[in-house]
DNA sequence: ACACGATTATGAACAAAGTTCAATAAAAAT
DNA sequence: ATTTTTATTGAACTTTGTTCATAATCGTGT
């Protein structure tokens, strides 16, 4: 019952990963638990915290995870039309956005409905991966902005996130009802995006 | 131990909510747990079981509480300039609930932290609640919309009030860090309502 | 080969969580 | 006074995160 070592450091790690994220999307985030995971790995819990500090450790990495496969897809050029305008172009992010969310709803929602412990502090690293989320969709409203507009489009670019965020949160929480007894939810999102461009150019 | 009568059944609900409404002000609906309200109303865990079905039902009954208090306060004719355009209120309306989720951040978070198991069902008297939320804002935004159009009042009305609440979730949450870096958020507030409104009339 | 030290996995143990329920004490009814 | 009803208890069960002494095994030096 020691040492094995069928399995290196790096390796468990991945394979804890990976068990909690299968646990994840098929359950949602809090059925991860240690002693499924170790059931899962062939392992027993306390080798998880060899591995991890705390379960928290194992969550946080996991939301890495997320962000990842999140920043991958919005990245990929092939889903982007470099000729278009920055409205179109923008749109089809917010729908990338959105589908990961409906399509991967355990995962998204393990990013905003799964609260560190507050006195869990987060890495820097993992804040430093959000921020880089940014970064395609400000170039993408470039075109928008007069050079030296830097601040304004900064500004513009959070807007536009948090605005899309909020709809597919409310939308995919089922939060507020009856939210799509109205209107489509990507009509939703183009006529907000429509509204709030139009409404740069004052 | 038994039938000791101190308190009615409804004197036994007021109670076991307003310390768990403490609770949740001081520590964050995390910190909620039946032996901890027993303990601050004089009572043992079992009790709580009499009153309430399960520990899901007293934070739904907490979520109600939130919602009835937002509600008040949104409402409240005396904030609103009845004079003013349309945008006014709706900065104002914007800054009111921004302001509660900063003043009432636990309280807040727990509509939207606190997951209800995917079993447990939001009873029907809830949405109702939410639902009516949205009423004072259709209200506000009606003077922008020809008579008959309703239904694009209606997704209106549900693209700002879920673009507010992105930005004080993603603020609140701070999951997207640098955030405020770069404005003040009732700044970005005012921006974004700006821009949707002008870009209404198209 | 062998033994020894370093490492690694274990599983028993702890506290605290939600939840249940037979037992009990007190109020109400007879 | 006795019985019935009911409110409250507290012990018990399961499951959670977490710790750590213990045991097993690998690598290495002789």
């Amino acid at each position: 019952m020691a040492r094995r070592n069928d399995h290196s450091r790096e390796e468990l790690k991945t394979m804890i990963l990976d068990a909690a994220w299968n646990i994840t999307g098929d359950e949602g985030f809090s059925a991860v638990t240690a002693r499924r995971i170790a059931r899962a790995i062939g392992y027993t819990p306390g080798t998880i915290y060899n591995v991890f500090t705390s379960m928290d450790d194992v969550l946080i990495a996991l939301c890495a995870r997320v962000v990842d496969e999140l920043s991958a897809m919005i990245t990929l050029p092939s889903h982007y039309d470099p000729a278009a305008r920055p409205d179109h172009n923008l749109k089809i992010m917010a729908r990338l956005y959105r589908r990961y969310a409906s399509d991967h709803l355990h995962h998204w929602m393990l990013l905003f409905g799964y609260n560190l412990t507050e006195s869990t502090q987060v890495p820097e690293w993992y804040n430093e991966k959000i921020a880089l989320l940014f970064d395609p969709l400000e170039q993408m409203i470039s075109p928008l902005f007069a050079p030296g507009g830097e601040r304004r489009k900064k500004i513009a670019a959070r807007i536009l996130w948090s605005s899309v965020h909020g709809l597919c949160f409310l939308e995919a929480t089922r939060k507020i009802p009856f939210i799509t007894d109205y209107a489509d939810p990507e009509e939703m999102m183009d006529y907000m995006i429509d509204g709030f461009i139009s409404g740069i150019g004052r």
